[in-house]
RNA sequence: GCGCCCGUAGCUCAGCUGGAUAGAGCAGCGGUCUUCUAAACCGCAGGUCGUUGGUUCGAGUCCAACCGGGCGCGCCA
């Protein structure tokens, strides 16, 4: 990437003027005002500071020292020390040619690849999928898709709910109520009544309640009768899942529940305990963290005073899976930010228990789905939004748009572009927005082929996708390049910050950052679309341009895809 | 009581180590299809970045206090 072999030529720079200054922190960016150059740092400025320099001074002394001569035509110091470099065409052209020709692209795997699992969508037996999950198993999924392709060992595991005292409520249920007509027809329906009638039951009849508690010591203590009705549910439960994420595009590497901590809970009690880190309290066993600035008052609960142990206890049992078997240098939890300080308590206890270890512990949190109340997002009817609701509704829209704009094409091909679109759509609503905003939800907008929605991106795909099925398809592997309309460049520039962009998304977490970049791209391409005619040109301009395409149309599918976004071959 | 998050244009949202004149979409107003998809594009208008202080060459961004809203805090996960 050429902007960091200027990075590396002016940090050899600055270690020239200033031998003692730590260069990690001098970067260089690309320059968000273009007319200031294309690549800028202002690291300088901070450097200057530190050493009691005057900036000015320090920057005209460092592009003294500085020769990028290679990729850039003009460097300038900027006010109180900005530095600004301007690509030369030459280069910009050379590096378009070389990814042309190797067929590789703007990205470049990471020097120092780790293994990084990734904790998402964790949805429970029992229990549909809904909008509640949609965010963690979209944002663990782009982010999953980032790292794999930034050169990361990326683990994705799916750590579902199949354990819990909502089991005892169950199998009362499926003991007494059970419709297995019902079952056959929707398991997770029937499944879903029989836990509410149970629970209702409960609320007011004593007797109920101590059946459930009784169904779960039996199946705690291993009754197989229990087990194997709880195995039944898990299986269910597991198909419902495989749909929604064939539907999503979504695969993981694991899938382990709680349940598959079951067998560990109790050894690592016991060694918390002997190691003094936890101490009994009210019959539980507790956490404190008496030394700790914000958790001091707010001890963690790993055992309850029943001796059952708590999600606290199963994610340690998790977590020190994950660090020992999978040897994790940076682990993902992508949840609802709600769940802030259970995590804060978990890696803090994890902490205390496991010292040496060095692994990355990442709460990566969202905000909530607000309706257009501005309130959680809920059917007219005040209940949860069902996950496959969402995404047929997605795909029922979007075919209805398809049909409206092109009602021509054969049905099935409007079934396929729609399917494309609206779970494109309903993805890149959620991964656009930062994800610790909470963000109204809105079909109008995320379908819209306005503003910096996915249809907006797919189509723009397809006029790059017209250009080559109007004309032959060129030969652009071998094409030179010869760009030199600005909207050329700005669209060529572009091009090669892609893996910067990448890098950023998983530095921060943040798949917005690919969103905007490929909105950005778009709009250069379509300001290029407008003001360059391609198949109309002269030979010479014509080939650079069909080049320009092809490498635009590639970084779009790929930063699409990396989201987890399909784009259609027509619209 | 303790802690976390949010407050940016009428609405919905961006805003990258603090960096140059705070951006986009919608809504509003005005333009652009004999020309590679107009499901598009261009232009205009719209802002005391919740308030007040502080840090500094420079603050939407960092710090403090306050106002307004959301959320969390030992036997659910």
């Amino acid at each position: 990437m050429i902007h960091r072999c200027i990075e590396k030529r002016l940090q050899a720079a600055v270690s020239a003027v200033v031998p003692e200054a730590d260069t990690r922190r001098v970067l260089v960016r690309p320059c968000p005002e273009p007319k200031h150059g294309d690549y800028q740092a202002n690291a300088l400025m901070m450097l200057a500071r530190q050493h009691r320099l005057n900036p000015r001074e320090l920057a005209e002394k460092v592009v003294a020292a500085l020769d990028v001569s290679s990729w850039c035509e003009q460097v300038t110091v900027a006010g109180p020390g900005f530095i600004n470099f301007r690509l030369s065409g030459s280069a910009l052209n050379a590096r378009l040619q070389h990814v042309l020709g190797s067929g590789g692209s703007f990205v470049e795997a990471t020097a120092e690849p780790r293994t990084v699992v990734i904790d998402f969508s964790s949805p429970n037996v029992a229990k549909p999928m809904h909008v509640g999950h949609i965010r963690s198993t979209i944002l663990g999924d782009a982010l999953a898709r980032v790292f794999r392709r930034l050169g990361h060992r990326v683990i994705t595991d799916n750590h579902i709910g199949d354990w819990g005292t909502q089991f005892g409520m169950l199998i009362v249920g499926w003991r007494t109520l059970l419709n297995e007509e019902a079952l056959q027809r929707d398991p997770i329906a029937e499944l879903e009544r029989l836990y509410q009638a149970v629970n209702h039951a409960a609320k007011e009849d004593g007797s109920v309640r101590d059946q459930a508690r009784a169904q779960l010591v039996k199946l705690q203590g291993g009754d197989l009768e229990n087990l194997s009705i709880w195995r039944r549910m898990q299986a269910l439960s597991q198909s419902q899942f495989d749909s929604v994420y064939a539907r999503l595009g979504i695969r993981f590497d694991h899938t382990l529940g709680e349940s598959f901590y079951n067998d560990q809970l109790a050894g690592v009690l016991g060694e918390l305990s002997r190691a003094g880190i936890s101490e009994e309290s009210d019959g539980a066993q507790v956490v404190f963290f008496r030394d700790h600035s914000t958790l001091h008052d707010k001890p963690a609960l790993i055992r309850k005073s029943d001796g059952a142990a708590n999600y606290c206890t199963t994610d340690l049992a998790t977590l020190r899976h994950r660090v020992k078997q999978w040897q994790a240098d940076e682990i993902l939890y992508v949840t609802d930010g709600r769940q802030q300080l259970h995590f804060q308590q978990v890696f803090a206890i994890f902490g205390k228990w496991h010292p040496a270890c060095a692994a990355k512990l990442e709460h990566v949190w969202f905000g909530s789905i607000l309706g257009p109340d501005g309130k959680p997002f809920k059917t007219r009817e005040g209940e949860v939004v069902k996950l496959t609701a969402l995404l047929d509704e997605a795909e029922s829209r979007a075919l209805a748009a398809v049909t409206e704009k092109n009602g021509e094409l054969p049905p099935t091909q409007r079934i396929e572009i729609a399917r494309a679109v609206g779970l494109g759509a309903l993805k890149y609503a959620d991964l656009s927005n930062n994800r610790q905003s909470d963000y109204v939800f809105d079909w109008d907008k995320m379908l819209s082929l306005q503003g910096n929605t996915a249809p907006y991106l797919q189509y723009a795909c397809t006029r790059v996708r017209g250009i080559f099925r109007r004309g032959e398809m060129p030969d652009t592997q071998g094409a030179t390049l010869a760009l030199a309309a600005p909207q050329e460049l700005a669209l060529a520039k572009r091009l090669l910050n892609f893996g910067l962009v990448l890098e950023m998304v998983a530095a921060e977490y943040r798949p917005n950052y690919l969103c905007s970049y490929l909105y950005d791209l778009a709009g250069d391409f379509t300001a290029f679309y407008e003001a360059c005619p391609v198949l109309k040109a002269p030979p010479v301009e014509r080939q650079s341009r069909l080049a320009l395409c092809k490498l635009t149309s590639l970084v779009l599918r790929e930063g699409l895809d990396l989201l987890g976004i399909e784009v259609p071959d027509q619209m």
